[in-house]
DNA sequence: ATTATAAGCTAATAATCATTAGCTGTCAAT
DNA sequence: ATTGACAGCTAATGATTATTAGCTTATAAT
């Protein structure tokens, strides 16, 4: 992230204040003044504040289906299989939960993002959408399919979806990823 | 609720204001129109916007020491007891979650003030730890106290906290619930 | 060399916002 | 009957907001 250009350095202040006071309590004098320049030249790279906010969205889109490309994780429902593949796909979640959880709080714009979506959940029908998609109900009926069961799935991602939050409230940061693991290996075997 | 005087009807209209889209977001206006007054008469029953703010988590407040009071569940921490006790204990833990759950969920103040604080628990330390103390590192520290495990109480709480957030999203309240119970009768014995 | 484009700036605009001043009517207490 | 407090209103104010217009400068292309 050394050589950021204007364009992309908006978009992470942006991420980050809208993060953390929401989209509409946010100022373009205040991302403005974040990134270094003056309001009015935000409007040679972005459209409006409206725009930037978009990008975010299309932009974090994007790193997503990265990421996704990049793990190996099957796509489909779980059928009727033999135990020994039960058992690798179990593992593969685990690893790939770890990943996930990284990702959502270690990542400085995944981290950002994440939490602008928790504070505009509830202002549409589109946030509350993208809010289960990436991070309520989505990841839930995910486990749900590769496990088989609801009441699992619960079981699996509630305890870590609790860790998100204790995560950012939490001064020993390290100790909340260590409830992560014991959490996670327990599930194996 | 039917006979409220205007200015609790303010409270009451502030704060589902406020979930929706955040405190900064919501002018004096939109309250004002909500209840049916214009905006200046607000400053008749209150000194200005930041004032019904606290005036909600005053209230809440005060609601929550009520509600505490008519439960019956112990105050401190658990210590070496009969397995007897320990049972009794569960089943309360139990009973008290699923009041817990019907009071964040179905009471319109109470959903409304969980909105609230989970859109506004990034913008400072006082609401952070609010959020923290009603809804998150709190109560699974209170159940880590009671359970003598904290990775017991991530697998206990975890799942009833995704739940509040499956529920506001979902469609078919009732099932969410259904899954609540599910959830929380696993415990039993 | 010239031109064009990109990216910054200052100044201005129109809208919206929270808040105040000051007016009116109602109703209970004196 | 009179007073006074309460709760509403309209109109006004000053600050902040997003956005536009138009200027300058540097770099890249012709």
């Amino acid at each position: 992230m050394k050589n950021a250009t204007t364009k992309q350095r908006i978009l992470i202040e942006a991420v980050k204040l809208f993060a953390k006071e929401g989209y509409e309590a946010v100022s373009v004098d205040q991302i403005a003044n974040a990134v270094g320049i003056k309001a009015p030249s935000l409007y040679k790279h972005y459209k409006n504040k409206r725009d930037i906010f978009d990008s975010i969205l299309r932009f974090m889109e994007q790193r997503d289906r990265e990421q996704a490309a990049a793990s190996s994780l099957p796509e489909g429902t779980a059928e009727v299989m033999p135990e020994a593949y039960e058992q690798s796909c179990i593992a593969d979640l685990i690893t790939f939960s770890k990943q996930q959880f990284q990702y959502w709080t270690k990542d400085d714009f995944a981290a950002s993002f994440r939490k602008m979506l928790t504070v505009e959940q509830y202002r549409s029908e589109e946030m509350n959408g993208l809010y289960h998609q990436y991070l309520g109900a989505g990841p839930l009926k995910y486990v749900a399919d590769l496990l088989g069961s609801q009441a699992e799935a619960l079981a699996f991602y509630g305890p870590m979806y609790l860790l998100y939050s204790v995560y950012d409230g939490a001064e020993d940061k390290a100790s909340v990823c260590a409830l992560l693991d014991a959490h996670l290996e327990r599930w194996r075997r």
